[in-house]
DNA sequence: ACGGATAGTGACACCGTTGTCAAGACAGTT
DNA sequence: AACTGTCTTGACAACGGTGTCACTATCCGT
């Protein structure tokens, strides 16, 4: 039972029945099974890999050893001989906790499934250095694609890694400063139906809340957004204009703000699900609501106190066709790089279809 | 300067002063830089690495020819030498796309950021076989350690690869059939505290909606229930008990089916975050709406037609000292297996605070 | 009885990297 | 001039697997 030899032998005694107690740390090899089978260490790989050759004997005695030491194949090894990296893809996005990446996230992870490969996801919190370093430390681990909702404004730094055969495929904004696949929303389109549809309803004073504006997302729904005001004729009031919300905190204080201006809005265009989500927190509390329309769909929007209007798109789709995309890539196809946008259409819920009110707002500025 | 050399020799000429055209396929290895700068691959591990024994001359050509390739560091390789496999931990969930998952893959993230690590987040949909071939994936990927929210029953096939190394914290629900670590919540006093505000309201027939029974937080909560109505003395009605609402469509169901009973409930507790959401959706359309308990907290809770009481607690924490524990493990803590209770606390929003009506309320069945 | 096919197995090189060791160059000592 | 030490570099063996090839034993047909 105690062994005493110093030398390279793993702590296996196998004059007993009941179960080996594996002393030495660390995990069992394919040449520790080998030893306990009393094969060759190839055998044993004939054995994990199920090929044909091997007597039938053998392979239980094998099988055997495999259950009693725990072994199991170390998948990064045999990667390495066959060069085809580890059947792994990246995803790079913001932040998990958004519910728009995290759907994105379940689709990309089920079309990665069902080709047999893991997804590693990192978030880069809209930090352009920690977009580098993600990314650096996802081709080091020799990921075979990479999904990417970029941050920084050039990405030439990814050309060498698509020449090597790394897969890469944007996802909501596009690349910059480099040819390569990407699947886009109709940002503009999406913008001006929103303003459109409150225009309609006979507001004026439009405001408009959103991110930094260095975002591409933001940047195109702006355009969207002065592209409906200028067909109608309307003057863009910068007051209204209120950017560099990062998250609903932000919002809401973008709001109180709008709503002590000496003439406030009568409506607000909220740029993505965080801003829509502040708007609601402050315009729940008013006795005459503001109209708002919001750039996204978000959970329980028609079970709020205001039910918003959202300018909706399939998002589980637009994760699901970048996913494809890649595996495309990887499948072989060598076609130029494509691009994709996915439509947009407006969801009407009531928050939309509030007129402008002849009184100014009141709020209790607290 | 030009060399003929037929062997081994990647596609690189290096005659001109453009970038080399890499026309072989593949990434460069350190050989394929050792070639261009004209040293031993050793020596361009060591440029890589920052070993301090290098020329600064030497350096200098080597990083040239880094550059000029593209050569990435094979990760996997290295790690492949000394032993210590990729620094990748891994995340067992149920679906990233729900709002507590996401943000549990959020704090664990970040913690594995801090210690350099990448992170796998892999779904199982509650489904205990995709549970083990997703755990032997990234035991194959050699994972340093998973944190899992397990669904299957039996976690012994996980013994050896405790004793092999690997670090595993289960999360929002205990191993079975193993001692390991777990950071859990304390579900049985949260639903004793749900269902006691809504006794002390003077609710008396107070429905509870959940997932699957076998689902062991659903069980837990299931006896906070009961603890709460044995000791106030009310006897627990079968009919207000209804078990197996996997999303926000069933609880929908369930609910509308209580409502039509002949007696129907005065009150309500929702389970999770999901029949929370559902009870809303229903609730919200109702003249005198029933009282609502849920159990977890959850966005706009607060902005709802009908602010939800909850029972909360800190879900970043959750993850966060999951994520603490592994990495601990990993550190080299041998201490006996830990078990982690999160508390609870209510917050009420109006939702739980809602009297029993002396009218049966009336559905329009729809 | 003999040549050839075939089943079963092992030896060995190799994937891309790092650790170990040794060797060459050069400076400073004695 | 010989010796020591430091700096710089390269040869070579791992790490844990897989692919190739060669070898033995058996089986078949003639």
């Amino acid at each position: 039972m105690v062994q005493t030899d110093p030398k390279a032998e793993p702590a296996v005694g196998r004059q007993g029945s009941g179960p080996v107690s594996q002393t030495r740390p660390g995990r069992p090899t394919l040449r520790d099974v080998a030893l306990v089978a009393n094969v060759s260490f190839k055998t044993v790989s004939r054995v994990v890999n199920n090929e044909p050759r091997v007597a039938a004997e053998t392979a239980e005695r094998v099988q055997q050893a495999i259950r009693e030491l725990g072994f199991t194949r170390n998948f990064n090894a045999s990667s390495l001989k066959h060069s085809l990296s580890s059947a792994t893809i990246g995803l790079v996005i913001a932040d998990v906790a958004n519910p728009f990446f995290a759907v994105i996230a379940r689709a990309v992870e089920e079309v990665a499934r069902e080709s047999d490969h893991l997804l590693v996801t990192v978030s880069t919190a809209e930090d352009a250095e920690r977009e580098r370093d993600v990314i650096e430390a996802l081709v080091e681990r020799r990921v075979r694609g990479i999904i990417v909702v970029p941050v920084s404004h050039d990405h030439r730094f990814l050309r060498q890694e698509l020449e090597h055969g790394t897969a890469i495929v944007f996802l909501d904004r596009p690349p910059a400063r480099l040819q390569a696949d990407a699947v886009l929303l109709d940002n503009v389109g999406g913008a001006r139906q929103a303003v459109d549809h409150l225009l309609a309803q006979g507001h004026r004073r439009i405001a408009i809340i959103g991110d930094r504006l260095d975002v591409y997302t933001m940047a195109e729904r702006y355009r969207g957004y002065h592209a409906s005001l200028d067909a109608a004729g309307v003057e863009v009031d910068e007051n209204l204009v209120r950017f560099g919300c990062h998250d609903t905190h932000d919002a809401v204080a973008a709001v109180r703000e709008l709503l002590l201006l000496p003439e406030p809005p009568t409506a607000i265009f909220a740029m993505n699900n965080r801003m829509s989500v502040g708007c609601v927190e402050v315009l729940a509390g008013l006795d005459r609501p503001l109209a708002l329309v919001g750039f996204d769909d978000f959970e329980l929007a028609d079970a709020l106190r205001l039910p918003v209007t959202v300018v909706s798109y399939d998002v589980e789709d637009v994760g699901r066709r970048a996913a494809r995309l890649l595996f495309d890539r990887l499948a072989g196809n060598r076609d130029a790089p494509k691009s994709l946008t996915v439509p947009t259409h407006i969801i009407e819920r009531g928050s939309g279809e509030v007129r402008p009110s002849s009184t100014t707002v009141q709020l209790d500025p607290t």
